[in-house]
DNA sequence: TAATTCGCTAGACCGA
DNA sequence: TCGGTCTAGCGAA
């Protein structure tokens, strides 16, 4: 029986010989099947070996190909995909193999042009997919839910599912946040993992999210639920959860996306879309809920859920706290995620695993399908570490006017480095054409030229990208903010930008696949040239250049009316820019203010300037660095507010000598003299032992775990030795004091003296009245 | 197994 | 104890 629904595919997988199982999802759910015959290219060593392969027990056909790049290749059809690794390890003895390593249900995806959460007229007959056409339907709405566990824990030992129970499961929801718990003498915990998983199903959940919960929360559930005979299905076939333990865990069930939402904070770290001390979930409940979470101590978690009453009540808010915090990072994340599977066309559960590199890489895969090109091999560790080797020169810093200065106009480039490749065509396969005559080639000061004939890949899904963000910001326009398909188009508009600069750095990435070194170096020396070029003229019309950095160009203006002449200089340069390259007018500051290094001469990447409404940007300074004491920062940030709006030096002096007092006084709090900083390694491959490092070891020495990517909150504290020797991790400072001369000598003074000195204050004017003598000694 | 380069600064380390 | 050099982290773009 032949029918036709509306629904997008939520998941697929491989099924048997030749087959996808897929999840078709609308308003209900339904499952079908298509065929793929699974194949792979081969470079063949030499002619001949046709024959030889053909025998190879699995493999069905060998086929010439050509593919439009004229690549010369054998494709190798075989009959299961799990047939694939073994296979290809046989073909080592003929050639070299080419989309071998592609998961099947990527490759039906690309193969079909089937784009993951993306609405289709589907033809099923008796469940086979016989068509699929695109609906103009929007982006679906996902049925979304955040989990959280709580387990039995014995002081000081690390809970372990061999042995200790889950106490409670929070659920959130659109609709309702709940707690699933028991209690000895009421209920099981073997009832109220069913309760959870019955949830789960009767909500129709399509998208389940913990915080840590691929690492840590799924797989205790999972040994738990096997030790109490009970079949933990979350799944929407009746299959098994599946489990990936390692640096880079993961846990999926088919049917339902799992999001690790710890993941996605540190995508979003990483794009700079969020900034935390740690990403951790009590951070990112602050972050978003604006409130501390409540504190329970693990050790204590057993007693609290033990004692009843209150302490229980105050066990649940704090389980029901960590799934809403799991849930508020989610709800930013998905409506990317979802645009994001969407437009790259894989499901979110693999979408929101990976790093910007690797969306590029897939989004990259199914458009070389599109033109017929057998994508490039993954390089092997050698052409990695040939490709690491030498570091090619990137954009260009103008050494900064110190001091502080009036009517500045800033303009940059937009979307600079997308925005030459495009209109350079560099392209790796652009490269060195034969087609084009000299003077048609796009040139490149690092010596290298483009073919200016036919569009490579890089620049066409760069163009395709940038032209999809604009017509979905026009988009935006039409749609009230808040609204469902304003928020869809401001995800789509987000994850295009993602992508789109992104691909810059895949270019360079020494184990991407498309990696262009030639590319890459013509990018940045056509920046390069651009920013100076722009510097020149700006000059030569009589602008003074304060700074510039890769793209971006500090004009100062001689008073506010002059606005309108740079925004002339703007169209100007404009007019001379190929392609899309466009200098924009991004803002008029009344002060800006910029410092000299500690060594002397101007600092680059550090200023700060003021808008006319008053806000101020600070770039660079230890403001912005989380491996400062928030007083030193807070500090910092009063004294460059007051160098701005008043540019009067008593004012700063008396805020640093204000902290002074209060911190000799004792009234600073303890919060305030927490420093953050990023483990990034074994802590036994540091050579040299920082302050953070050595209070590492000693939270190690406390059973505490500590791994590349934690955060050590330490204190300086009163003693004897170094610095190092003298830091303490906040949760082991005990009776320890802090030593208010390290964190006057050595935070507030530093991060002040280099903004106070452009008003003119001295060391001397900054000790004067400070009834120590010798503060006069620390600006030696 | 998953973007790079440029730049600043603190503090350890090391030899005189 | 001093100063130079190196290691390490993090931010700007």
């Amino acid at each position: 029986m032949v029918i036709g629904i509306k629904a997008y595919i939520l998941d697929l997988k491989s099924e048997g010989e030749d087959k996808i199982k897929m999840t078709l999802r609308d308003k209900s759910f339904q499952e079908a099947h298509d065929t793929l015959q699974p194949y792979f290219y081969l470079e063949p060593e030499k002619k001949g070996h046709k024959t030889d392969i053909e025998k190879i027990p699995g493999v069905i056909k060998v086929e010439d190909y050509e593919d439009s790049l004229g690549q010369k290749l054998l494709k190798i059809t075989v009959d299961h995909p799990g047939r694939i690794p073994e296979i290809r390890t046989k073909m080592h003895a003929y050639g070299v193999n080419r989309e071998h390593d592609i998961p099947y249900h990527f490759r039906y995806l690309i193969d079909k042009a089937l784009h993951a959460n993306t609405y289709y007229d589907f033809e099923l007959d008796n469940g086979m997919v016989k068509g699929a056409k695109k609906t103009s339907l929007g982006s679906p709405k996902l049925n979304m839910c955040a989990f959280d566990i709580e387990t039995h824990s014995e002081k000081g030992v690390f809970p372990d599912p061999k042995r200790d129970p889950v106490l409670m499961i929070a659920y959130k929801d659109d609709k309702e946040e709940k707690v699933f718990y028991w209690q000895e003498g009421k209920g099981t915990e073997k009832e109220m993992i069913l309760a959870f998983i019955d949830k789960v199903k009767t909500e129709e959940i399509d998208v389940l999210v913990g915080y840590n919960s691929a690492g840590f929360d799924l797989p205790y559930l999972k040994e738990r639920a096997k030790k109490l005979g009970v079949d933990f299905d979350l799944s929407r076939d009746g299959s098994d959860l599946h489990i990936t333990k390692g640096a880079f865990p993961r846990a999926t069930m088919y049917g339902r996306m799992h999001i690790d939402a710890y993941n996605g904070v540190e995508f979003l770290s990483y794009i700079g879309a969020l900034r935390l001390p740690k990403n951790d979930l009590e951070s990112v409940y602050k972050a978003f809920l604006g409130k501390d979470k409540i504190d329970i101590h693990y050790d204590d978690i057993t007693t609290f859920w033990k004692a009843g009453g209150e302490k229980l009540k105050k066990l649940i808010q704090y389980n029901k706290e960590d799934a809403r915090a799991a849930y508020e990072i989610a709800e930013r994340l998905l409506p990317l995620y979802n645009e994001l599977s969407r437009l790259i066309g894989l499901p979110i559960s693999d979408v929101s695993r990976m790093s910007p590199s690797q969306m590029v890489e897939w989004y990259l895969t199914r458009k070389a399908f599109e033109r017929n090109e057998v994508i490039p091999r993954k390089p092997s560790s050698e052409e990695i570490k040939k490709r690491q080797q030498r570091p090619i020169e990137g954009g260009f810093v103008k050494l900064p006017k110190r001091g502080i200065h009036e009517h500045i106009a800033v303009c940059d480039f937009r979307s600079l480095y997308p925005s030459i490749i495009i209109s350079h065509n560099l392209d790796g396969h652009a490269l060195n054409c034969n087609d084009c005559t000299e003077k048609e080639k796009h040139h490149s000061p690092a010596g290298y030229s483009f073919c200016s004939k036919k569009q490579g890949l890089i620049p066409q899904i760069l163009e395709e990208l940038i032209n999809a963000r604009i017509g979905a910001k026009k988009e935006m326009k039409k749609h009230k903010q808040g609204t469902h398909d304003y928020d869809v188009l401001q995800a789509k508009q987000w994850g295009l930008k993602i992508l789109a600069n992104s691909v810059y750095g895949y270019l360079n990435f020494a184990m991407a696949r498309w990696h262009s070194r030639e590319a890459a170096e013509a990018t940045t020396s056509l920046a390069r040239f651009y920013i100076k070029d722009t510097i020149e003229k700006a000059e030569k019309a009589g602008f003074e250049v304060l700074y510039a950095d890769t793209d971006s160009a500090f004009l100062l203006l001689k008073n506010k009316s002059e606005v309108k002449r740079a925004k002339e200089f703007i169209e100007k340069i404009n007019k001379s820019l190929p392609g899309l390259m466009e200098l924009e007018f991004e803002g008029y500051y009344p002060r800006g203010l910029f410092v000299t290094k500690k060594e002397g001469g101007a600092a680059k990447k550090r200023y700060a300037l003021i808008k006319e409404d008053g806000t101020v940007e600070i770039k660079g300074f230890e403001f912005v660095r989380r491996d400062w004491s928030n007083i030193a920062k807070i500090t910092q940030e009063k004294v460059i507010n007051a160098v701005l709006k008043e540019g009067k030096p008593e004012k700063g002096i008396k805020i640093v000598k204000d902290v002074i007092k209060d911190l000799r006084a004792g009234k600073v709090s303890l919060e305030d003299l927490v420093i953050y900083t990023q483990i990034t390694r074994p802590l036994s491959s540091y050579e040299a032992i920082g302050p953070h490092v050595r209070a590492a070891q000693r939270l190690i020495e406390k059973g505490e775990k500590i791994r590349p990517g934690s955060v050590v909150e330490y204190i300086v504290t009163e003693g004897p030795g170094n610095i190092g020797e003298k830091s303490w991790p906040k949760q082991l400072l005990g009776n320890r004091k802090p030593d208010m001369e390290y964190y006057i000598k050595n935070q507030i003074i530093p991060s002040v003296i280099k903004i106070l000195a452009e008003l003119g204050v001295t060391e001397d004017e900054l000790s004067k009245d400070e009834r120590q003598k010798s503060i006069a000694q620390w600006f030696s």
